[in-house]
DNA sequence: GTTAGCAATCAAAGCCTTAGAGTGCTAATT
DNA sequence: AATTAGCACTCTAAGGCTTTGATTGCTAAC
């Protein structure tokens, strides 16, 4: 529906209102866009794409500030983008810094998507779609405390303190683990409850939190996400104009509630899904834009990471980050979870 | 230095400027506190409050507004102060919800503790001055990646992905665990490394990762603490006045180095320290003030909890509620970390 | 369809005035 | 010597008015 021209000028509009915040006039239109007419011209073309609701003015005499549907546009026609190479190399060699636990790789990449969108990122823990029983420890802390040390699959390590009846020497314990480490292995919740083998008392009340453990897991997940550049949120010119939104907005952020509130109901997989302003559910966040990235995958396990800011956002660059960080999470989540393909394992290790 | 009469008005001041946040005219004085002089006498009680420097006037015809020394001597003098018993149970009762993870607890008290002071809380993990192996689990999640559990006391739980340069099956593993768990029990970083029994090469891979676990541990703490009530910070009045600072204070919020740059060098636990304003070493905070305590102690673990929030803050209730917190933390970590003292450990439960 | 030219529009900044809150000072009072 | 009533003085905050400058909308010519 809108000419070459007319895109042509809406992207340049939405480029130019994204680093500047400030309406842009014509005239700035022709510097910028090369593009052989005149700003009265351009003007023209203005009237109509604010009469088709692509941008819309602050007053009579002002330049053109994109609204949700102009952002929409032009999401939809950037297409593909990738990160220039040096930028992915940057990124690479920083989440190669990072060893060992799965916690800090979440981390670092809510703190590198933050840094590259200057926004507030979001990285939810994976949530597996099935919980497997691994392995279990008991150890002995002192005569009356124990610590239950539970191995859930894809290397989730739980813990629980605990005060038995009557004191444990470590030795016993390491029977009892032992036992229900061969006894529970690779199983779910369900089978476990199904098995009908006679317990001792401690044994039984170590299954009781390896059952609670697990139905936990399988349940909403409660995690608190890996956030990054809050800070973000208060140095743009939105937060002057509207502070009660984004202090709401950070509320939401502060009790873990975010992320629930901001992935649509049908939200799965494959590809980076932008959702703009009004298009949120959620009410506080009617002003601000989204940028969703699902990585694992719902067979083995899938987390969320993402981007929020004002709706005036970079999205190229987000939709390229959020999609780099997806694949890299992905293989993370693969390794860890799945052990079957040994061949595409390889292709991965020397990806990195 | 200061007359009965004059400490009188100096709380009187704070007090009302606490909660209004705009300069207190001597009008209000006579109508708060209960003091049976003009408006006149209180005129003349506040220019000398000024000269000593306990005040300040914005402008020649306005109201009191407290200097840092104010503050200082208004904490200095309030004295013992006790959370009363309605808000302690009801502390108690939030704290009990909670069971398990020693994290738990420390996000738990972070968020009670801003939410009562309505102000930033942070809870520092607490760290143990000694670090000692407990026990070693070594699970195999796949033919070629397995995970390392290490545990430690004080019931820290540590864990790594390894990829082992061979297959290792869920026996084999077992059976080094089993060794490695007898041989360092009890020990730390040095006395393991001064042991000179030959080792295969997976088990010297794993001691590997161990002892630089360890190390970590006696080293700097680098975790993250926990952090609440961020949002108090933006909806402060003082937010307003002063964008920029607030917005360095948050990055270092955000960036974690905030305890380092808040808690002042010979910080020992005992009692509850208040730093008001320019007392701050760092830059960034001289206009807001933190009241400390440290929880656990020297001897086996201890951590830092506290409330940061601009100078106009509650010191009353800020001090007896971390007061409150550090001794509900301390009975934990003695809980969690020492296990000699039975009679004690029987008088914490009780308590609860 | 494009554009030059110009009047019309509007926000932002500056300036002035006013209102009122609150003090400082003086002189009287206890 | 301390207190106080009384009043002039000070200073901010708010409101209104004007000016400035950016930018458009429109018209008529190309």
């Amino acid at each position: 529906m809108l000419s070459p021209r007319q895109q042509k000028i809406l992207t340049n509009i939405i480029r130019q209102y994204v680093s500047s915040a400030r309406p842009v006039p014509s005239q700035s239109i022709i510097a910028e866009a090369d593009i052989g007419v005149s700003s009265a011209t351009i003007r023209n073309e203005m009237a109509r794409l604010e009469e088709e609701g692509y941008i819309l003015r602050p007053h009579t005499s002002a330049g053109s500030v994109p609204t949700d549907k102009g952002y929409r546009h032009y999401v939809e026609t950037i297409g593909e983008i990738r990160l220039p190479i040096a930028e992915q190399e940057q990124l690479k060699h920083s989440f190669n810094t990072v060893e060992g636990e799965l916690d800090e790789w979440l981390d670092m990449a809510a703190s590198l998507l933050a840094g590259m969108v200057r926004n507030t990122a979001v990285v939810s823990v994976p949530k597996a779609n099935s919980c497997r029983f691994k392995h279990l420890e008991l150890v002995s802390l002192q005569d009356s405390l124990m610590l239950i040390v539970l191995v859930l699959n894809g290397a989730r390590v739980r813990q629980q303190l605990v005060t038995p009846d009557e004191p444990m020497p470590q030795e016993k314990l390491t029977i009892v683990a032992t036992k229900l480490s061969a006894l529970y292995s690779d199983l779910n919740a369900q089978e476990i409850r199904s098995l009908t083998v006679k317990l001792s008392s401690i044994e039984s009340k170590v299954t009781d939190y390896v059952l609670k453990a697990i139905d936990g897991e399988d349940e909403e997940e409660k995690e608190d996400p890996y956030l990054d550049g809050l800070h973000f949120l208060f140095s743009q010119p939105e937060f002057v104009s509207n502070r009660n939104l984004a202090l709401s907005l950070m509320e939401l952020i502060e009790d873990g509630s975010l992320l629930r509130s901001i992935v649509p109901p049908g939200f799965s997989g494959g590809k980076v899904q932008v959702i703009i302003g009004k298009e949120n559910r959620a009410e506080p966040i009617h002003e601000y834009s989204v940028v969703l990235g699902q990585y694992g995958t719902p067979k083995q396990a899938s987390g969320t990471i993402g981007v929020i800011g004002p709706t005036r956002m970079p999205y190229g660059r987000a939709i390229a980050t959020v999609g780099y960080l997806t694949s890299a999470l992905s293989r993370l989540v693969d390794e860890i979870y799945d052990g079957g393909q040994q061949s595409e394992q390889r292709d991965r290790q020397a990806d990195r």
